[in-house]
DNA sequence: TTGAAAGCGCTACCAG
DNA sequence: CTGGTAGCGCTTTCAA
């Protein structure tokens, strides 16, 4: 085996052959390996095109890689930034994730790392203590119940902190990316109002979260538009035991009549679906639905169901903006608020009054 | 603010500041922060267990954080092994990679860190290259088309891989954990030809991964074995054109009056299972069904569905299990088989014979 | 059981 | 435009 291969075999190849083998000082490998492209093509570093392009060749001859710890180290920043979603096997974060970081790796060169915080104040916290010792320069996180503690450990060791989908109140210093949770309510509430229902009730989670209460605000204020205050109900349920609550709830308010249900996350209403396919009852006869971001299950349902999305892709990109100006500006975090879209489905036509 | 609340909240403390607080050398510090507990409570390490408390006492007090990245650079290694699914938002997929986070973590001390594939070899080859510069120790992934060359990049660069889910034929050096998927093709048949069905069809992805070819050749197996060869047929899409590919199937099997499909893999499920319902096709009266691995979709449609599921918690440990033994022992990777599970659901009960 | 010192590969500063 | 060099924080000999 020649030297050339072994050093590639065992990825050994430094900045130093390849300064040595170009014939050039170390420093101009550098230049040239973080050089960014102009858009006319040349690199955007003081060095001789020429020059530049035999570096260029003799990196790839030699199948150089950066040592990104190396450069971490030196540098104190790792182009890398944190994507910490609750749930990465939910749909919603799932496309944003692939959004964010399609974003930061072709506009700013940010390499994207994902963990799951699992619904889990205690493993956000680890993990936020991971990201701090890895050098990451910036955070994408939808906070849990309970995690607000966590988060602001994140500022104070000033790292640039973005929230997304949900909201913490009274924390500072961060970039927010968020839905319109009292529009997507009241927009909720207001469909099932003009379809001539009156007994719409709301299942929610009581976690704390400002999105949630925001929705609840939302629903309740069109209810009051309409003179249902009395008809409306807010029941509240919790992660673990949702799947508990939930029959209880649903056959315990078809029998009271109700006529529909505003579901505003996607949990809820999954659980609502299962509940109801178990019980026999067809959506939107025995009870109307508003349900909230997208599945796969939406599509599959015997009837279609009108819900509630956010607009994944601006989210996403939107997140990656805010933090990037963080990163690279040491600008403080803008708060962006972007409007629900309603996808109608059958769970909110032709309903049959009672 | 004092100079102890400083650098906690800059992270900036070293070794070296613990060691001086702490009134002993650097090596003293960095022995006692990488030492393991042992079983009995004591520290593996050659450190006198009253300067080892006071160490750790300090560092707490500070609140040092190891720099990961300066420890990776001096050591080569990074103690983070990366998990590479082709879907991260697909339950198996994201059951797994919690199995795996969590075993890893818990007896191995590893950071895990995940990205997504999405079945586009240029992306894999792309996430690999990254696996490379960050000195990732280990790499657990789930091969999609194409990928071998990626793959053996890997191995030629000495990173310990093993392959999960799907095998790749005639790949040297690497530790494999997979299901016995020749046995799952051949129950899910046999179940199916049990119920006195005959015309039993099956829709495969032509992908080169050998996963699918070995549910094929059970599936056919079975049904040579109930002489029933001249009835079997497999047909072929592929991820792109499936959405349309399917549709056609279906609604010509239906014509030809095909009693049942199996169907390896939860992505055909789903989309056939929207075909039927699309069409008004009922299960198992018009086709009876066996699919594969979970969903929230199998138990939301009308009907509950036979399908095969992967030993989830044995895979994602196994897999750690093979890839710690390559790390620590550097030994050559092992190979594990597991055994499919059959969950039995009304898509294959009391059919209405044609 | 303890400590001194040599770098890991890179970036950033400074000088030419 | 080019190059020399200090040192990021840590692990790892080696010696005491």
């Amino acid at each position: 085996m020649s030297r050339e291969e072994y050093l590639m075999k065992k990825n050994k190849v430094t900045i130093r052959n390849v300064a040595e083998e170009a014939g050039v000082s170390v420093t101009l490998v550098s230049f040239v390996m973080n050089a960014k492209q102009r858009p006319d093509g040349s690199l955007d570093c003081p060095v001789n095109p020429k020059t530049a392009a035999r570096v260029k060749e003799v990196a790839a001859r030699l199948g150089y890689r950066k040592n990104v710890a190396a450069a971490s180290l030196r540098s104190g920043r790792s182009n890398t930034i944190a994507v910490i979603p609750t749930d990465i096997s939910n749909k919603f974060f799932a496309g944003i994730s692939r959004c964010i970081e399609d974003k930061a790796q072709k506009d700013y060169n940010y390499t994207t790392l994902f963990a799951s915080s699992d619904e889990d104040a205690k493993k956000l916290g680890d993990i936020l203590d991971t990201v701090n010792a890895h050098n990451i320069d910036g955070v994408i996180v939808a906070p849990c119940e309970g995690s607000k503690e966590a988060i602001q450990k994140l500022i104070d060791y000033r790292i640039p902190t973005v929230l997304i989908d949900r909201n913490i109140e009274g924390i500072e210093g961060v970039g927010k990316v968020l839905l319109d949770d009292f529009q997507a309510g009241y927009d909720a509430a207001q469909l099932l109002i003009s379809k001539g229902l009156k007994k719409i009730e709301m299942i929610s989670y009581s976690l704390g979260i400002s999105s949630f209460t925001e929705r609840e605000t939302g629903y309740s204020k069109a209810m009051e538009e309409a003179g249902l205050t009395g008809l409306a109900k807010i029941h509240n349920t919790t992660y673990a035991t949702a799947a508990t609550d939930i029959p209880q709830i649903i056959t315990d308010a078809v029998k009271r009549g109700v006529e529909a249900f505003f579901l505003p996350t996607y949990s809820l209403s999954a659980q609502v679906m299962k509940t109801m396919k178990d019980n026999g009852y067809k959506t939107p006869d025995d009870l109307a639905l508003v349900c909230f971001d997208v599945s796969d299950i939406y599509e599959l349902y015997e009837t279609s169901v009108t819900h509630l999305i956010q607009p994944l892709k601006e989210l996403g990109e939107k997140a990656v903006e805010v933090l990037g100006k963080m990163i690279e500006k040491n600008e403080p975090g803008e708060t962006v608020i972007l409007k629900p879209e309603m996808i109608l489905g059958g769970s909110t036509e032709n309903i049959k009054k009672k």
